[in-house]
DNA sequence: CCAGAAAGTAAAGTAAACTTAACTTTACGT
DNA sequence: ACGTAAAGTTAAGTTTACTTTACTTTCTGG
């Protein structure tokens, strides 16, 4: 599962720190979450479509093994 | 996050035994998301997406608490 | 160059997703 | 009424998402 959190912070104009605030989950969960260490939550993917204003499939890429 | 699975599987005309071979994942599974113990990892989320070629939005209905 | 902010690493712990298995209940055709 | 398939329950175990803490590295501005 690949994803453009980083891009799309950056395009935000947010910190890790504060994107995390925004999320209420930790800064480590950013910073996993960008280095695709693993996959969120739904929850997390809506919410994240909710704060970058788009659709999760245009946060995260579902590639099938 | 509530969901229709259970609506789209019927629609698809599959047991919740066919669905979780489907998905590789255990009845158990099906069982449990359809009775909304718990909510999908996204992978799973994209999977079922994928089965009932719809949009993710269109299986689960996030609502922020 | 250096201070501070932002990003990254590592490790140990908790919570939630998912499995396995064994059993019960409900629905349905014959 | 009975057999069987599908749906549901419970519980114990594994895996993975996420937290917390403490420390290191990289980036940027003065």
């Amino acid at each position: 599962m690949k994803n453009n959190i980083k891009n799309l912070r950056a395009k935000h104009d947010l910190t890790q720190d504060k994107l995390a605030e925004l999320l209420n989950v930790s800064r480590q969960t950013i910073i996993s979450l960008e280095k695709e260490r693993y996959n969120p939550s739904i929850i997390l993917a809506f919410e994240l479509a909710r704060i970058f204003n788009c659709r999760i499939e245009e946060i995260f890429i579902y590639q099938e093994e």
